[in-house]
DNA sequence: GTGTAGAAATTGGTTGGACCATTGAACCAC
DNA sequence: GTGGTTCAATGGTCCAACCAATTTCTACAC
């Protein structure tokens, strides 16, 4: 057979266009997240087409997360929209809990480690300053409650992955932490979780503010290590919990 | 068409539970990726439901990459379906440039390296003996072409994705690879772009099949580097061509 | 004036029915 | 067999209502 190439024509592609005619609306009127854009009665007018259109477009949006819908208010912006923008649905699928939870570490793990050395290279002055000052505020939150403060612990992180120079990093880790949020509705029985953790946070930034890739990487590692640790340790009063 | 059970549905929250449902009945069907689903003429009675709330529903799936609709055909399973599925929208906007470029190549390098070392960890012989099979053909097709085949080349990667053990990585990677491929209309005025690379995706295997992961790391950096490189010449190309 | 309960308007959610566009299979002429 | 034609099935779009949650306005009591 005869190599060639013929793309797909596309004739109808009704609510494609319509969410690339909301795209470019929403740039042209600068909507930030929050913001409420119009209501699909009006878009439907505008846009002239039926409001069923509209509707299926913009639960196409929803789905992505870009939009949240509230009955009797209106529809709100939730995340910026450019047109250029790629959509990529994680769907983690089956296994047991603890399953899914390894799994979203193991890619933190990769790209913790990656963010972390980055930064060593690329983090200037003020960058520095910032990621010292959310380490600051996480360690007295330590001390004080003697115990893990998720909140603080991910800003602390999230510093540093906006200082590595590539703003990819951030908004794959944040899906990752949400997603092994999703799966945290059991904590597993492990008390003091993360508290392993603590001394790493520290180090991992010595590293970082002394320009050691190298070391920073290492001891993020560690600190990835201890979590795993804390997760396999849970898993195992879990099973130990089913028997009796 | 086969017989099914499909209860009437409740309460409010319709297509939200129209969705629980189909996924009961996909898992109750045991109907797998490329089969037909039910239409939605016929779910929307089964479920007592208009057929415009299954047709919202059928939305978000295909939003999510589910399923497939096609006009006069029918709507498909595309991926397998399962009620404890987490879905998690991973949007990601870039520069198209060659800023862009090398971002998604910093991911995918984080990436590439741990899924190495994790597939030398778990790949059975089943897993080693598909990867095998990749790599042959593309050798192949490099030496009967003379270039690097990028089609043959992806596939050869996925295959370690996928026995990786996590299917989080091949997911993401697959996000990068699109973003890149996004970015990569012109291709820089690059000559042989990838040619460096091809001796390490044997090395990489080598290291792979001997269950030696840190080999396997080291072997997916070379392989990484090698693409920056060429990456890096083509911006200098760019830069001088846009000189004169 | 102030506060609050209730009515009215607004807005997303759902329904049912209609028609269009595409597909695929059955059928037919050649 | 090849190439049309017909026709039923199916997803895509449209319309005109009505429902349910929310917001806004208004009238009334104090």
């Amino acid at each position: 057979m005869t190599e060639f190439s013929l793309p797909p024509i596309q004739t109808t592609a009704r609510d494609d266009a319509v969410l690339k005619a909301l795209a470019g609306f929403v740039m042209r009127e600068k909507l930030e997240p929050g913001e409420r854009l119009p209501t699909e009665r009006i878009l439907a007018e505008r846009l002239k087409v039926s409001r069923n259109t509209v509707r299926e477009a913009l639960t196409r949006w929803e789905g992505l997360g870009l939009v949240e819908r509230r009955q009797g208010s209106g529809t709100y912006l939730k995340a910026a929209v450019s047109l250029d923008m790629l959509h990529m649905p994680l769907t983690l699928a089956g296994g047991n809990d603890f399953t899914g939870l390894m799994r979203t570490l193991e890619i933190r793990r990769a790209l913790e480690a990656e963010a972390a050395a980055l930064c060593a290279i690329r983090a200037d002055e003020d960058d520095l300053a910032e990621i010292e000052r959310k380490l600051d505020i996480m360690e007295e939150e330590f001390l004080s409650r003697a115990g893990m403060s998720s909140e603080e612990d991910w800003e602390f992180h999230q510093a540093i992955y906006r200082a590595c120079g590539n703003p990819l990093f951030e908004q794959i880790i944040a899906a990752m932490h949400e997603l092994f949020h999703r799966f945290w509705e059991h904590p597993l029985g492990v008390r003091d979780f993360g508290h392993a953790s603590f001394p790493y946070h520290r180090t991992m930034f010595n590293c970082i503010a002394a320009h050691d890739p190298e070391g920073a990487r290492a001891e993020a590692l560690k600190l990835i290590a201890t979590v795993e640790d804390d997760l396999k340790r849970g898993a195992a009063n879990l099973k130990l919990s089913d028997r009796k």
